[in-house]
This record gives C-alpha cells, structure tokens and sequence, in this order.
DNA sequence: AGCACGCCGACT
DNA sequence: GTCGGCGTGCTC
C-alpha cells in the first residue's frame, strides 16, 4: 500500500481523504493542500503525511499543490481541532476549516503580515512646525509626530483620519508604509496602584505562570477584574510570552481595545467578526509567528496559534456566547481550558457570576477559586430592594415606586436605567372582545408589537404583518397592546420626564455599527439621563454617574422548563445591578415583580450570587443534572412533523439498551414551530463524559445511516446550553 | 454539503 | 415524445 496524504477537507462529514502525495514539493501535518474532489477541487488540511491508504488504489487522486511548505497549523492546534472535533462530536473538516480564518481556507499563498503604518515625511515635520494645516490633517500630523502609528491605532485615536491621511499623502507630506513590527510612540500608560486584594490575586496567579493551573476570578462587578487582567498580561509580556483574551461577543467594545492598547504598550491584535477578512488572516499569522503578544477576541479567536503561550484568559466567562449554537458546537471556554493544559500555562476564568460548571470545578478541586470582594473605588455597598408589583397601579408597567425613585434619581442629576429584556412596543397584540391575539403562522407564537414602524415582528423568524385596525376574528376595535417592552417603556418615560433624555438602548437603536458606542458616549458627559434598555446593559461599559438601576419584568425567567433559566436569572440580575454606582456615588437597584416572596429572588438579594449557586448546585446533584450529568441532545426539524417523529423514533430504537444512561423523548421542542419547520429532539443523559462518548460515535454513524435521516435536517449538540 | 444519476408527471 | 421533480448514493 502506498504512503498517502490524510486530508481533513471542509464537509460535515465524518470521513477522512486520503490522497496519493503531490509531483512536487513535500506536505507536512498542518500544511494545507489543493486537491481534486468530485468534479471540482478543495483546500484541505494534511492531517497525516504518511499515512497508509484506507480505499483501493484505483480510487486515490493526486493531490494537486502544497500550499504551506511549513505547516500552518503546529502540533498543538492540530491535536486540539482533533480533540474538539472529537468531544462535540462535530466532522473533523468543518472543526478544521473554523480555526482557519476565511481568507486562508482559500487557494493562496498566505499574505505578508506586516501592519498599514502611517509616518510622517520630511515636508509633513516642515508643514507642522510651520503650522500651515489645520483640522484633521494637523491632527494627523501631531500624531505621526512622535513616530510612524499603525492604521488601526490611529482609527481608534482619530476617527475619520483616512480623509486627511489621502490629502497629506497626495501632497507627499505623510507616507503609507508595510511593518513587520511596530515600536509604538507612546510608553504604556501607568495604569492604577493594585488593592492589596488584586495584588494577592496577581500574585497567587503569576505563581503559577509555566505550568497548567485553571483559575477561577470570582471578582463582584467593580472589582476591578481587568487591572488584575493587564498585570498578568504584563508579567507574560515581560517574559516574551503571548497572552490571549476572550471575551463575549458584544463585550468587545473599542472602548475596550483602546484601554488594553494604551496600558500595556504593545499592538494589541484584535479578532472579532466584524474585522476584514484579510486584517483577520494577517492577525491571526502574526500570532502564528509570534510577534502578536495580545490576542483579544470573541469565541472563535480560541484557535488562534499561540507558539509562545503564556497565558490565557476568559472574561465573562459564564456568558453563552462562547458556545456556537449552529454547525460544529464548540465552547470556546472548555476549548481555552483544553488549550492551556496543551501549552502547559495558568488560564483564568473571570467573572462576577461565574457559570456552575466552573464552580462545581472549584468544588471538586480542579480549578482554583480567586476571589475579588471589594470595589476599589466605591464608598457604599449596592442597595437593592424589591418592588412588589401586585400592591400597586401600573403605568405602562412601571410602578409608582419605580418612578419616584427615578425622579429622586434625576433630581439629583444622576442617571437611570430601566431594564427590560423584551424589544419592541408590547409582546402581544390582543381582541378584548374575542381573546383573538395575533400570532406568527410560521411559529405558532405571539407577534410583538414595534408601534414606531407599525408592524407586527416575530422575534423568532422575523416574519412581519401590517397591523390590523380591527380584529381580524370579531372585527371589534377594541384591540390592544398587551405587555410592555422597551419602546414602549422609553414612551412612557420620555412623556413622564419630558426634560430628561430618555435613550433607548437595544437591538433596533444599536443596529448601525458602532452606534452602541455613540448612544453610551452621549452618556458619559455625566448628564442626568435615563436608559431603557435590553440583555446589551447588562455588561462592561462604566457609566459613573448611573446610580439607580430599575430591573422591569423578569418574571419570566422564574418560571421556565428550561433547567438553566434560575442560573440565567441570577446572573442576569446580578449583572444588570452592577451597572449601579460603580464610581464613588452609592448606587441601588429596584427589582419590580410579581413574585416578591420567589425564593431565588430572596437568596439572591439576602445572600449573593454565591449563595443563590450553591443552592442551585445541590439541587442539580440531587437531580442528577450537568454539571453532574453529562447531556447530548439531538435536534431535528423539518417541513413534516410526521417525518421528525419518523426520525426521532428510530433514532431512540438505534440506541438500543440505554443501560445506565437516561433518555428523554422523543419530545417536541420547547418551541415545536419555528420558521415554518416542525422541531423536536431526543436527549440522552451519562453520569459520566466516558459514559456519553462511549456511546456518542456509534450512534452518531448509526444516526447517518438512517434512512429517515435525509428527510429531517438534524444535528447533535454535546453539552447543550439551550434546550430550544 | 454538493453533485451526479435515475426513474415518473405536465408540456412544447 | 422531452424537461424536470427530488430520492439515493458518493465523494479519497
């Protein structure tokens, strides 16, 4: 048999190629290759370089050119894709093609790496001592003053500088240049002296630098996590090491970037879904050949290469967004973890709220607790208090409690904010005549009402109808909005503080890239204001003149079939209440429900986040869920509801004796209709990871092999984090 | 996933 | 008599 090159190509398919090794040049594991697939052609990763030929020799192709004489992905990140790829039970091609960034799963030569760096010419020193531009292009100048600054520093410093950069460039008085390596104009930033508390926990931490140590920084909100953060940073920096950063999705503010970029003094490189394909590859090589020290980024920056790896960290570490929810389901935070132990380097997982996995990790002994109590910085403890909505008279939802206390709050000319986690006017449009409510014909759930654009949205599929003058049932026009949601509530307020700013922060406001950021920094001038907003509040962003938070309507959390909504819950309250008084004003927090005695809310409120997740820890051992059970869930949907039932049916019969593991279903989703597809799932449940994977591969194959199986689009989720 | 092959209905 | 529907099988 014949050495063969074994191919990872991008399919969800579970199998391997093997292909016979090119005329010319010589694949290494990692390298990736073109090769002939089918009809057309693909870019593979070479998974092994001489391996032996599983197919018949008749059937083996040539592989056509090796793109990366050296590999591009090293030893460690291929047994790590190959774990993940394992362990979320996911096809070893697509866990493969998700570590690459997209510029370089294409057919190329790998681009140079180097930064767009600006500098300043001989004329352009003339031109800014002679004083001779004004505006934005002597702004530019100033800035090349000191040395040459790379293009994405400078967008950060001086936003719109492009316009100016082309007229200084035309004129010959600044210069484009390509740089390896950038010495950066300014020494980094001093930044806070440490609380003997952050000092002891970079202490504690910076022990155990060189070896694999999980740290769990259990730090309240203004704790000041992130100082604790730059200081480890700076010890790997000051080791040569590469430090990486994940933080959730829309943490990544450029308020973030700019911080991290002017305390620690090195190029901070950035990866996050909005960034160019190409900045995105040239970053992600240059953590490849490492001079990037920083790597900061949401979930997928988990794979960057890190050949000097020091140290890894996860901020928010509880926050969902490090899982993805659609085709191959890693989770970023265990994929850090596995990562770290490959490297042999601390990982810190940081949080004011950390996740019960990691807590019931801390429990066990594996990862080490590092706690964070005090709030440098501010004077008094947080008040919350609960508003019992049953005794009161509601005005659009809001109690007279609530907006008192946020008139106290204006007139003191600090700044409020309304939470709500519902977008739009009103969740339900209802006939008070006939009890007729308008529903999406695609989800079988109720539509909410957006009143500025005059539509009714649903939230799950974005389907949109007009709305109706009258009942489309009884053609009575007594039909009304029922509920509220944050346009509505920022009506309500606007009309009952019309001198006040009331600014509505959610996904419809934030739509516009960089919005976020503009509505927050209209806030920071410290004006009396009053926020409404969604889930986008809850996290980052210090606002210090914001002293009342007002928590409207969680209630729904309380009661839900979803066993992970009570952790949610609290996390997201815990959340939100941070944002009150992180500067040297006391802050409070008001949480209006209809449930004053729900025993969460009185753990939570009486004894903390702590108290509240070992309550709910104890209750999840008793009943045997994860973190102590392991879960994999397999989902299908399709246009028949006969043929998931078809599917799911067989797929139970194929597990044959579940022995000591557990199944529940088939079962309709939580949401049985969405989008016009019928859903529903099977879960199965191990007392042990070995337990679950034993049997995860065989059924997976058995699943593929079904023949209902093509008639359902279905996929398995291994520790799932929703069950909808 | 993508693409071929293959066997049964309404059309120039 | 053909164009095209999507069921089934394969891709090294």
């Amino acid at each position: 048999m014949p050495a063969v090159l074994r191919v990872a190509l991008p399919l969800p398919l579970l199998t391997l190629f093997d292909y016979l090794p090119p005329e010319a040049g010589v694949a290494a594991a990692g390298s990736r290759v073109r090769v002939p697939f089918g009809r057309g052609e693909m870019l593979g990763i070479v998974i092994d370089p001489a391996a032996e030929a599983t197919v018949g020799k008749g059937r083996l192709k040539r592989t056509l050119e090796v793109l990366d004489p050296a590999p591009l992905l090293d030893a460690e990140l291929l047994a790590t894709l190959s774990w993940a790829a394992e362990y979320w039970a996911g096809a070893p091609g697509e866990a493969f093609a998700n570590a690459l960034p997209l510029a370089l799963r294409e057919p190329r030569a790998l681009p140079a790496t180097g930064r767009e760096v600006w500098a300043m010419t001989l004329q352009g020193r003339s031109a800014l001592d002679a004083g001779s531009r004004k505006a934005g292009s002597a702004a530019l100048l100033t800035a090349l003053a000191d040395g040459p600054r790379a293009a994405d520093e400078l967008q950060l410093a001086l936003p719109g500088w492009r316009a100016a950069a082309r007229r200084l460039a035309e004129a010959g008085l600044v210069e484009k240049l390509d740089l390896e390596e950038v010495a950066l104009p300014a020494s980094p930033a001093p930044g806070p002296a440490l609380s003997d508390e952050q000092s002891q926990a970079v202490d504690v931490i910076g022990a155990a630098f060189g070896r694999f140590q999980p740290f769990v920084l259990d730090g309240v909100t203004g704790s000041g996590k992130t100082e604790v953060y730059l200081a480890l940073i700076e010890r790997a920096l000051a080791e040569g090491r590469q430090t990486l950063l994940l933080v959730p999705e829309i943490g990544l503010a450029p308020q973030t970037v700019r911080r991290l970029r002017e305390r620690l003094g090195v190029a901070i490189e950035v990866l996050h879904s909005n960034l160019a394909e190409g900045d995105r590859a040239r970053a992600w090589l240059r953590a490849r050949n490492g001079t990037a020290k920083v790597v900061l980024g949401t979930r997928s920056a988990v794979f960057t290469p890190l050949p000097k790896a020091g140290l890894i960290i996860v901020d928010e570490e509880h926050d969902p967004s490090y899982k993805q929810q659609e085709g191959f389901r890693y989770h970023a935070r265990d994929l850090a973890l596995v990562r770290a132990r490959a490297h042999g380097v601390p990982v810190v997982l940081g949080s004011a709220t950390p996740s019960l996995e990691s807590l019931a990790n801390v429990d066990a002994g594996r990862y080490e607790r590092v706690a964070l109590r005090g709030r440098p910085g501010a004077s008094q403890p947080t008040q919350v208090r609960i508003v019992d909505m049953r005794a009161q008279r509601l005005d659009h939802g809001l109690s007279p409690t609530l907006l008192a206390a946020v008139t106290d709050c204006i007139g003191r000319g600090e700044q409020a904010l309304v939470f709500r986690n519902r977008r739009g006017y009103a969740p339900v449009l209802l006939c008070y005549d006939c009890g007729w409510h308008a529903d999406c014909p695609r989800c079988d759930r109720p539509l909410t009402l957006h009143a500025r654009r005059r539509r009714l949205i649903c939230h799950h599929c974005d389907y949109t109808a007009h709305v109706p003058e009258a009942c489309p049932s009884c053609k009575s026009a007594n039909i009304s909005p029922q509920g509220q949601g944050t346009e509505r509530l920022e009506e309500a307020l606007t009309e009952r503080f019309p001198d006040t700013p009331v600014i509505r922060v959610d996904r419809e406001t934030t739509q516009r890239r960089d919005a976020f950021d503009t509505l927050l920094s209209s806030l920071r001038d410290d004006k009396p204001a009053i926020l409404v907003g969604t889930q986008m509040l809850a996290k980052g962003h210090d606002l210090p003149n914001l002293t009342l938070v007002a928590i409207v309507g969680v209630d729904e959390g309380l009661h839900s079939i979803d066993f992970r909504a009570s952790e949610r819950l609290a996390q997201l309250v815990v959340q939100v209440a941070g944002r009150a008084g992180r500067a040297r004003k006391p802050g409070s927090v008001l949480l209006q429900t209809h449930h004053p005695d729900h025993p969460l809310l009185h753990t939570l409120l009486r004894s903390g986040y702590g108290a509240v997740a070992k309550e709910l820890l104890a209750e999840r051992k008793l009943i045997q869920l994860p973190p102590y059970a392991h879960q994999v869930l397999l989902r299908a949907d399709a246009h028949d509801r006969a043929d998931v039932d078809a599917f799911l049916i067989q797929a139970n019969e194929a597990i044959g004796d579940p022995g000591d593991m557990r199944v529940a279903g088939p079962m309709p989703a939580p949401m049985p209709l969405r989008a016009g597809r019928h859903r529903g799932q099977l879960l199965v449940e191990a007392d042990t990871r070995a337990r679950l994977h034993a049997f995860l591969r065989p059924w997976q194959y058995a699943l593929a092999a079904l023949p209902t199986a093509r008639k359902v689009r279905w996929s398995l989720d291994v520790d799932p984090i929703d069950l909808y």
